[in-house]
DNA sequence: CTATTCACG
DNA sequence: ACGTACGTGAATAGT
């Protein structure tokens, strides 16, 4: 057996992963990175499987090669090729150089030719060849020693053809060195060569099947059939054309390239440099396998196995039964369960596939057994499992990937493949590595293999990560957290969205039938106005009618263009009654889109809407809502208010609401410890005013509307992350009096000032800042060389433990606040929450005893140096409840 | 798939 | 000189 050269077309390569992998992949700096990403994974997995001794990269020059001295109009390679990509080949030689894998270039050549004439060297050295192009051109180089690989990625997923010289005979039916003359005849689009005028693909491979040759061909010329191919090769010109397209094709295996075998010789890839290269790129998923003294486990995915028969599936549950520990993962999709995948050891890995009378709701419940008996159970996305699971909150039984968004609150998802690669040191193909776009059904059927290791790494990762995890989150302090209010948090969530809330459908429908009156009035009237129709939902065509024919001064501009945002146009409205019009336009658009026609969508059989309330997105701790958002229901506008009327609840009950009050603002009282704003909440209920009255040293009774609006302003801007500019734009004042605002608060409440710097220093020394509760932020932004990326965090530093700890307190009060109405036999239950605000669905005879609950978790939750006030309505309508 | 806009806390 | 208030999700247009 001889040694082995893996030699690589790195355009062509570059090319394929460029518009194979999503084009928006940029690096912290801006840097485009999508293609070198792709180029890397294809490496590594070409590497993975060839083992290679020998390895090299050709690249093309741009310059002009002997082709386009032969022809004109010859396109080559580099022709046409985007920015975006353009910038990434210095990217990628730069990581080659730093894995040590040489670049082969030759002006006046195209990496075809170069690997045409490595290639053969190699061949006569004895070595074996391993080809890598996106390019089917190369196929003519295919031999019996040299292997021909084309990759293909498509949707993420990345398959390779692979071609010796009898696969090029056996899939196209000619030999590679016929499959030179095939492209003489038909010519090459996509180089510019037209071939020969009149023969396409088809016909030239018929003719090369039954002649071998060019030569051939014209030798039998009178023979050929059909007739409309031999008028074709007839005409005149065509067989120099011919000649031409074949020079043209052919790849030169003879070229002055320069290259030597030994430093082609593949040595440590997974260098210290290389590693910087990555994280400077942001390659976060490839980071692994470079990190420095660290060896790449990889699973032994032939391990997994697939159960369908019940004694399989006995013996499993009996011996999961027996062990310490447990990663389950039920595989659901659509209302259904496919199966249940079970990983109790480094080699007992399993799922179960449910089909005949292994049924999903027994496969449930014999998931949910386990659940209940065993010590210490791992799961991925609990809350998606309990409608299936059927348990109440059970000791023992822990969210991963809740846990892994404690540690890193940032990330985008936490799927086992991330999972695995942050805490196993494993790298682990995706779910779409796996499967691409397939659902988990179809990929059963049609990928049994990809689908069972996609299940085992589940139920695998969480197995294995869950140790990790409970190990980090104790040396973070974050246990408790995570114990006391994030996994018992899981069930109430759960709660809500199996309850969801009722929608009077005929209400809503009524609703957005008077938006569409209106909105049908409003749009004759902007185009009567303007004297032309057009598109008043795109910004790029209301900017050109407003500000270049109607020549209204423009405010602000966008990436793209003007402006039309809201407070742009406000500005603007005295201007020309047309603006007017286009701000009620949209007002009544968003209502009807989003809402009336959005939300009629989410209503289901019951009459209800079961919303989704996701635990893992936000970077603070709060929860999020979707599908539909129920935590951005117009309110503050009437006419969108109007909106909650149709927000009722069942038959015999009605809507107790309670919301904290400024929570944020006396959570900055707690935490800072000022005494004149702790003082100031014992003090009275109007915390706006009574900051106006000590900032602007004004005897409480006499502070004035303005002065009250501004202090609230300034209450809003210390949330935020105080900064003098945001301040001035949210009271439309300049920069200068902002100063001066926020001057004479922190004069006042020096402790506010003390405790906000303090935050900006922790995040800065400690990289993260930490709510009340210890749920962490990081604040990566704080060590950027961006100016604006580091007032960003500063403002995030400073903000992020405020509203965290508010976060903090709600989840508290929710998770008592569902357990007590459990618990107490109510028939009562909590449907909502919107950030500071519990909604209840209250039986007529609970209200009283709901309203007690409600007061006491909400202030219970925390204990704090100013009291939390509740303020609490009773409605027939959500409406109602103000 | 990204940008813009706007609904909420 | 730089150029934004913090945290979300959904609809729409347009490349």
């Amino acid at each position: 057996m001889g040694e082995k050269i893996v030699l690589i077309d790195g355009y062509s390569i570059l090319n394929r992963a460029f518009y194979g992998i999503h084009a928006g992949m940029t690096n912290f700096e801006g840097l485009h990175t999508n293609a070198v990403y792709g180029f890397l994974n294809i490496l590594l997995k070409i590497l993975d499987e060839e083992a290679p001794e020998y390895l090299a990269v050709a690249f093309d020059v741009k310059a002009p090669t002997f082709r386009h001295r032969l022809y004109e109009a010859y396109k080559g390679t580099r022709k046409g090729m985007p920015d975006e990509l353009c910038e990434q080949v210095p990217l990628t030689k730069e990581v080659l150089s730093a894995m040590g894998i040489p670049v082969v270039e030759l002006a006046g050549y195209e990496a075809d030719d170069i690997l045409g004439t490595l290639s053969a060297r190699c061949e006569a050295e004895g070595l074996s060849v391993v080809l890598v192009s996106g390019d089917r051109d190369l196929l003519q180089l295919a031999g019996e020693r040299t292997k021909v690989r084309i990759p293909r990625t498509r949707g993420g997923v990345t398959t390779v053809e692979d071609y010796f010289d009898r696969d090029v005979a056996e899939k196209l039916g000619v030999t590679p060195k016929e499959f030179i003359d095939v492209k003489a005849l038909m010519g090459d689009p996509s180089d510019n060569i037209p071939g020969v005028a009149g023969i396409g693909e088809k016909t030239a491979y018929a003719l090369i099947r039954e002649y071998h040759s060019l030569e051939a061909v014209y030798e039998h010329l009178d023979a050929v059939k059909p007739e409309r191919a031999r008028k074709a090769l007839a005409a005149e010109g065509g067989r120099e054309q011919a000649e031409l397209s074949r020079t043209l094709a052919a790849i030169d295996r003879d070229c002055p390239a320069e290259f030597s075998l030994e430093a082609a010789r593949v040595g440590e890839l997974f260098t210290p440099e290389a590693y910087e290269v990555m994280k400077r790129l942001e390659l976060k998923s490839l980071l692994k396998r470079f990190e420095p003294g660290t060896q790449t486990r990889h699973a032994v995915e032939g391990q997994f196995l697939l159960v369908d028969d019940f004694s399989g599936a006995g013996r499993i549950f009996a011996e999961a039964e027996k062990a310490e520990r447990l990663g389950l993962q039920m595989i659901l999709e659509k209302g259904e369960i496919l199966g249940l995948s079970l990983a109790y050891g480094e080699t007992d890995i399993y799922f179960i596939e449910a089909s005949g009378a292994l049924t999903g709701s027994w496969l449930a419940g014999k998931a949910a057994e386990l659940c209940e008996k065993k010590e210490e159970v791992w799961v991925l996305d609990l809350k998606e499992m309990l409608p299936f699971l059927k348990l109440p909150e059970t000791e023992g039984l822990y969210d991963a990937g809740v846990a892994a968004y404690l540690l890193n609150p940032l990330k985008s998802d936490y799927t086992y493949d991330g999972l695995a690669g942050e805490y196993l040191e494993m790298t682990v193909p995706s779910r779409s590595d796996l499967l691409g776009k397939s659902a988990y059904r179809t990929a059963l059927s049609e990928n049994p293999e990809a689908a069972l290791t996609c299940f085992g790494y589940m139920a695998y990762a969480a197995f294995a990560a869950g140790p990790v995890l409970g190990k980090r989150l104790d040396e973070t302090g974050m246990k408790e957290l995570f114990l006391t209010i994030e996994m018992p948090l899981i069930y109430s969530l759960h709660h809500m969205e199996q309850e969801g809330i009722r929608v009077e459908r005929e209400a809503l429908s009524v609703y957005g039938d008077t938006l569409k009156v209106q909105i049908d009035r409003l749009e004759r009237e902007i185009y009567d106005l303007c004297g032309e129709q057009f598109n008043i939902n795109s910004p790029k065509q209301l900017g050109v009618i407003l500000f270049e024919k109607l020549k209204l001064p423009y405010g602000k501009k966008t990436k793209t263009g003007f402006s039309t945002s809201a407070d742009v146009l406000e500005k603007l409205a005295p201007e020309h009654p047309f603006v007017a019009k286009i701000l009620e336009y949209r007002q009544l658009a968003k209502l009807k889109s989003t809402y009336a026609d959005g939300l009629t969508a989410f209503i289901a059989s019951d009459g209800r809407i079961h919303g989704r309330f996701n635990q893992t997105i936000t970077a603070t701790g709060r929860i999020s809502s979707t599908e539909p958002n129920l935590q951005n229901i117009p309110v503050r506008m009437a006419l969108g208010r109007e909106i909650r009327k149709v927000f009722v609840p069942r038959e015999g009950f009605v809507f107790v609401d309670a919301d904290y009050s400024q929570i944020e603002l006396r959570v900055l009282a707690h935490m800072s410890g000022d005494e004149r704003l702790i003082e100031a909440y014992h003090q009275a209920q109007d915390i706006h005013r009574i900051t106006a009255s000590q900032v602007f040293h004004t005897p409480f009774e006499e502070v004035t509307d303005l002065q009250r609006r501004n202090a609230k302003a300034v209450n809003f801007g210390i949330v935020y992350g105080i900064s003098a500019f945001g301040l001035s734009e949210g009271l439309s004042i300049s920069r200068k009096e902002a100063l001066d605002y926020i001057g004479q608060y922190f004069e006042t409440y020096p402790g506010v000032k003390a405790f906000l710097d303090g935050l900006v220093a922790q995040a800065k020394e400690a990289g993260y800042v930490s709510t009340l509760y210890g749920r962490r932020r990081p604040v990566p932004e704080l060590s950027s060389s961006n100016f604006m990326q580091r007032n960003f965090g500063e403002r995030v530093a400073m903000n992020s433990p405020i509203q965290g700890t508010a976060a903090d307190i709600m989840k508290i009060a929710m998770v008592g606040v569902d357990r007590r109405l459990r618990k107490e036999g109510l028939d009562s239950r909590l449907i909502l929450q919107i950030h500071d605000e519990l909604l209840v669905e209250t039986a007529l005879s609970e209200v009283e005893q709901v309203k007690a609950i409600l007061l006491e978790e909400m202030d219970g939750a925390a204990k704090l140096s100013v009291p939390l006030e509740i303020d609490m309505n009773v409605g027939k309508s959500w409406f109602e409840t103000k």
